[in-house]
Parts: structure tokens; C-alpha cells; sequence
DNA sequence: CTAGGGTTAG
């Protein structure tokens, strides 16, 4: 078929051109995978433009052939020039095929063929560098596009600022933007920040990365240089994350006046916003806090148990159990304020009844001299209880018409099985799960049993390990259906008890139990369990959540760390750390100082301070924490050197 | 895609 027809439109081509050229495509490919460029021969191949992208988007042949074939590509220039098309492939074979070395020199013959790949490439670059490590390769790549001086894309900065800070890497994304904010005179730069940085969200990264490496300088530096910038707002997320900056640090004057502002710029605040600020009761500010709560009801948000535990914890801090009598009180009527407030009775009549019922507890809980404590945390005053039955079915039925009741009722239940209870002659059962089998699963995920759980994670982490069995033993005769964490609080009190059957059977019946929701509940039993040494049953845990489909995020990852380290299993305490990285989290401070002291106290010295490096070469800033654990960690050095004086561990370097 | 509570030392 050789009529010479006109093509009409180039991605058209008659099936003779086309059968040629996947002809000589195929012998170009089959040449190069079988002895590179040396047996082409430029004069019986029309090197073309379309040929080469071709060649290069071949997948049968590896990205060493290509690179090989465009470099001798370049080589028949003078008659031959790369088109920005042609680099831009070759770019993204070399991002792809991590062979980032290869850039600097393709980047020059790319100045000589004078062309310039577009911006998008450029960002793939910049980011693959940033990506294996090579920050000084991304910055002169930086300086070397804004010689160029060619029209890029302005996001570029943005995802370079972010890839930095997602390696940890916040001092240099600092400088770089900085260095965008100051740069007035330079037109390419003022023009990335005319278009990227209003609602930017690679300074909201920026700024976060800032707040979490305790960099409050640097914070404000960043956040005055914004707000002096024309032009520049933040977003809702952008005035959230500084509100809460602010009140972290102690500044709750700037977060306040931000607050405001805000809403006179027609944002309006959303939970994030309220939870912020309710950390300012931290500080002792519990009045106020109590006010914002008024303020999230009259705004037709519902607290959540972000908002709850955080005003429990500022609570706690402060010794100031009664205020939860308040927060019920300012919780709106009508939705929680009556489950709270009956939740509450429940616990107590349920407590005061305990009294008499079971003596054999006893051993379980030696010390019973704190009980009164959570007298005062429930509150003194004793309403009557509801005295609902439930239906036979396990179905809530409310009888009750003055209290618009809901599932999340628990006295029924509990009447219930306080009869049970009575008759129930096995007291050593400790719990029983096919009781709260017996109850619907609807309390998941609902107030009250977030507020035990709340409870619950106070008690564990202050290690007031008896005023949480106590908890958690009222809780589940109550025969509310146990949410994961609630399982998890439980095997860890028998755990810490020595009752490892039992803690067994609550891992194997939590089945398909698991409440994925909150991974922040998730914690507390793993680092209950790490510190009894038990982290077997926390890699129990562990495989079962993540069965269930559950995630691990970076807090949850360095509880387990910590958990099995402390524990002594510091091989899956590193195998752990791996999985971590690929799983593409970076470690953060806290990371690094629990594998730091799990080696160091492991006697590992060389591992901890191999750790240490590498916190220090991941561009992540040591804490006050850092500081104690590197005590040990040097005392040990020394202990170690004055034992041997020869064999040292490579201590000297910094 | 980014924001709130929950993770580390003494």
C-alpha cells in the first residue's frame, strides 16, 4: 500500500508510514536491548522527534537503554536538537527510574539545545530529589529554574514546600519561603507568590511542620511575613491551625484576637476552630472554655469527643472534677445533656450498689482507697435512676416520655443485668462477653461510651491503673456493648493484674467488634501494655486492628515502638520502625527519642546513636526529651568507654 | 492533600 495519500492530521498517519515506523521502532528497540547505541547507525535512521518519544516510551526497554539512546541522540547535534517535549520524557524516565544522577548533565545539554521542559517537569524533579534525600540537588535545581527566568508555574514552590516538610526538611522549606515572602524585586518569585500564596496550603504546611517541631520563632517570623504580605488571607484551615498554634504556646491573647478576626473576615469558625480554643483551659482558663462550649451548642455544632476530652484533661489538670458538672450543664438540652446526666446516675447507683455485691474483686484491685475518687469525679449528687426495662430482644424501648430517649440509654441494660448479676453466682467471671454480646450494637461510637473511654485513657495514662478496673468493671456490668478501645482498656488491666487468660479471650472475642473509628483510643492499652512489659499482646492488638482494616498513623506507630521497646523486643521495635517509613510516615521527634532509649537501655549504644544521627540528618530538631535520653545515653557512652577503652562505639563524630 | 484531643524522658 504505497499511495502516497496526504496525511491530514500528523497524529493520523497512513498505516504505511505507521507500519514503517513500528518496524523501525521495533529494530531500533531490539538493537538497544541487545547491545545499547553501539550498533545504531545514525545514517540509516531518520531520527525524528516522534521517533525518539517513542522509543523512550517504550516499556519493554529499561530506562538505562533510554537514557543510553538519547544521549547518543544528542550527540549527532549539530543536526539533531532535543525538543522540550523529548526532555521532558527523558526527565520523568530518569525520576522514574531513580537515576538522579543523570540530571545535571541533561539539564545542560538541555541549556545548549535551548529549550526548557515545562514547570510540571521541573516539579517532578525537584520533588524526586527532595524525595531520596538530595536537598542541595533540589535547591540548585531551584536557583538554575530561576536563572532561566522562563514562566513557571507558581505551585511549583508550593510542592516544593511541601515536599520538604513532609521529609522533615522544615528549615530549608522555611528559607524557601522566606526567601518568596521577602523577594520583591525578583518577578518570578513575587509572581509565584501573587498566584500560590493566598489560601495557600503549602503554608498551612509549613506552618503546622513549624508548630510541631516546637519552632515558635520561626512560626511567628512566618506568620507576620504573611500577614504583611498584600493580598495574602488565610483560610478557615489557616486561621485554625495559627489559633492553635498560638494557644499552644501560651499565647491566648493572639488566638483570641485571631478568633475574632476571623469571623469579621466572613469565616466561619468550625469545630476545629472551638477545639483549638478549648485548649486554653488547659492554662487554667476553665471558665472560658466552658463558654466556648455555649458558643459551639448556640452555633448548632455538637461537641465531639475532641472537645470533650480536652476540656476532661484541663479538668484534670487542674484537680477540678466538679467542673464536669458544669460542662454537663452547658451541654445543650435536649440531645446530650440528659444522656450525660443519666450516663452519670447509672454509674453512681450502679457504684453504690456495687458496694455490696462482689468481695472477690478484692485482689484484683488491692488498693480501694482511691474509690473516692471517682465519687468525685462522677459528682456528689445522686439522681434517680431510670428505671426502664428493656425489652427481651436487646432492643432500647424508653418508656420514659419526658426524656426524649434514645440507644444511647444505658440504665435499662443495666437493670437488667444487675438481675443477672444477682443471680449470677460465677463473681469470679470477671466480665462476661457474651453478655454484652446480648446488647444491640448501637452504642458505638455514641457519647456515653466515648466519656468511659475519655475516663478510662485518664486514669491509664496517670497510671491509676485500679480507678480504671473499677471504671471499667462498673462499665461493662452495665452490659454496654464494648467498643475496641473498651476491650483493649480491659485486657490491659488484667494484664497488669497477671489475668492473661482473660486478656486473651477479650483479644479473641473482639472479632469483628473493632470500632475503627478512633485511632486515638487505640492508644492508651498499647502503652498500657508496653509498660508492663507485654507488648506480645500489643503486637496482638496490633495485628488484629490492622486485620480489621485499621490504620496506624504516626502517634499510634510510636506507642507501639515504645511498647515493644520497652519491652525488650527491640528487633520488632525496629521492624516496626521500617514498616513505619515504608508505609511513607515520617518519624518525628517523638520517634526518634523512644528508639534513641530503647536501644540505649538495651545497652545497643551504637544503634541509638546511629538513631540519633539519623534524626539529625532527617532535619529533625531534638526536644527537651532528646536532651534527658541523651544523658543516659552519653553516661552509658562513658560507662562503656571506661570499661573498654579500646572497642568504641563511634561516639566522637558530633 | 493541610487544622483540634490521644504518643516519648526525669
Amino acid at each position: 500500500m504505497r499511495h502516497g495519500r496526504t496525511v491530514l492530521s500528523s497524529s493520523f498517519k497512513s498505516p504505511s508510514v505507521q507500519l514503517g515506523n513500528i518496524l523501525l521502532l521495533a529494530s531500533i528497540t531490539k538493537t538497544l536491548s541487545e547491545s545499547g547505541t553501539r550498533n545504531l547507525d545514525p545514517r540509516s535512521i531518520p531520527i525524528s522527534e516522534p521517533l525518539v518519544l517513542q522509543v523512550l516510551a517504550k516499556n519493554s526497554l529499561d530506562s538505562s537503554k533510554k537514557i543510553d539512546f538519547f544521549r547518543w541522540c544528542c550527540s549527532l547535534r549539530p543536526d539533531y536538537k532535543q525538543s522540550a517535549c523529548t526532555y521532558s520524557h527523558i526527565f520523568r524516565t530518569v525520576c522514574k527510574a531513580g537515576f538522579l544522577e543523570e540530571v545535571p548533565s541533561l539539564l545542560n545539554s538541555m541549556k545548549e539545545d535551548q529549550v526548557v521542559v515545562d514547570s510540571e517537569t521541573f516539579k517532578l524533579l525537584l520533588e524526586a530529589f527532595i524525595k531520596s534525600g538530595k536537598f542541595d540537588s533540589a535547591l540548585e535545581l531551584l536557583d538554575y529554574m530561576e536563572e532561566l527566568g522562563t514562566s513557571l508555574n507558581p505551585k511549583v514552590y508550593d510542592s516544593v514546600i511541601v515536599a520538604l516538610v513532609r521529609k522533615n526538611q522544615v528549615a530549608l522549606a522555611l528559607s524557601i519561603l522566606l526567601k518568596l515572602l521577602e523577594a520583591n524585586n525578583v518577578s518570578i518569585i513575587n509572581k509565584a507568590i501573587d498566584v500560590s500564596l493566598p489560601g495557600s496550603f503549602a503554608c498551612n504546611e509549613l506552618l503546622v511542620a513549624l508548630r510541631k517541631s516546637d519552632m515558635r520563632v520561626e512560626f511567628k517570623q512566618v506568620f507576620d511575613a504573611l500577614r504583611e504580605k498584600k493580598g495574602f488571607e488565610f483560610d478557615t484551615c489557616g486561621y485554625n491551625i495559627c489559633i492553635h498554634a498560638f494557644g499552644f504556646w501560651g499565647d491566648l491573647g493572639t488566638s483570641l484576637r485571631l478568633f475574632k478576626e476571623m469571623k469579621e473576615q466572613g469565616l466561619v469558625p468550625d469545630l476545629h476552630t472551638y477545639n483549638s480554643l478549648i485548649q486554653l483551659c488547659r492554662e487554667g482558663h476553665l471558665e472560658e472554655a466552658l463558654k466556648l462550649v455555649e458558643e459551639i451548642e448556640g452555633r448548632g455544632f455538637v461537641v465531639d469527643l475532641v472537645t470533650i476530652t480536652s476540656l476532661l484533661i484541663g479538668f484534670h489538670k487542674h484537680g477540678r472534677w466538679d467542673w464536669t458538672e458544669r460542662l454537663m450543664k452547658h451541654i445543650r438540652d435536649g440531645n446530650l445533656v440528659s444522656h450525660v446526666l443519666k450516663w452519670k446516675a447509672d454509674l453512681e447507683a450502679s457504684m453504690k450498689s456495687r458496694k455490696n455485691r462482689r468481695k472477690d474483686y478484692t485482689p484484683i484491685f488491692p488498693s480501694k482507697g482511691d474509690f473516692s475518687e471517682i465519687m468525685n469525679l462522677i459528682g456528689s449528687t445522686i439522681s434517680e435512676m431510670d428505671t426502664n426495662l428493656n425489652s427481651e430482644d436487646g432492643c432500647v424501648k424508653d418508656e420514659d416520655s419526658s426524656m426524649d430517649m434514645d440507644q444511647w440509654s444505658l440504665s435499662p441494660y443495666m437493670d437488667r443485668l444487675a438481675d443477672q448479676l444477682k443471680s449470677d453466682c460465677h463473681s469470679s467471671q470477671l466480665f462476661s462477653l457474651s453478655r454484652s454480646q446480648r446488647v444491640q450494637d448501637k452504642g458505638v461510637g455514641s457519647f456515653d461510651i466515648d466519656m468511659v473511654n475519655t475516663f478510662l485513657s485518664i486514669f491509664l495514662a496517670k497510671g491509676k491503673l485500679n480507678l480504671a478496673c473499677k471504671l471499667f468493671e462498673i462499665f461493662s456490668d452495665m452490659g454496654v456493648n464494648p467498643v475496641t478501645y473498651t476491650y483493649n482498656s480491659m485486657m490491659s488491666s488484667f494484664v497488669k493484674k497477671g489475668y492473661f487468660n482473660q486478656a486473651w479471650g477479650v483479644l479473641n472475642e473482639m472479632g469483628e467488634n473493632v470500632c475503627p473509628t478512633d485511632i486515638a483510643t487505640y492508644n492508651v492499652i498499647i502503652q498500657g501494655l508496653g509498660k508492663v512489659g507485654r507488648a506480645d499482646l500489643a503486637s496482638a492488638v496490633l495485628d488484629k486492628l490492622m486485620k480489621q482494616g485499621g490504620y496506624l498513623d504516626i502517634v499510634m506507630y510510636n506507642t507501639l515502638i515504645n511498647a515493644l521497646g520497652k519491652a525488650g523486643r527491640i528487633v520488632e521495635a525496629n521492624k516496626l520502625f521500617e514498616q513505619m517509613r515504608s508505609s511513607g510516615i515520617n518519624p518525628d521527634v517523638v520517634t526518634f527519642n523512644i528508639l534513641i532509649e530503647v536501644h540505649s537501655k538495651a545497652g545497643q549504644l551504637k544503634e541509638a546513636y546511629n538513631f540519633l544521627k539519623m534524626m539529625l540528618d532527617s532535619g529533625c530538631s531534638p526536644n527537651h526529651v532528646t536532651d534527658t535520653t541523651l544523658d543516659f545515653l552519653g553516661r552509658e557512652i562513658e560507662k562503656l568507654r571506661y570499661q573498654k577503652a579500646s572497642i568504641m562505639p563511634n561516639k566522637d563524630d558530633s
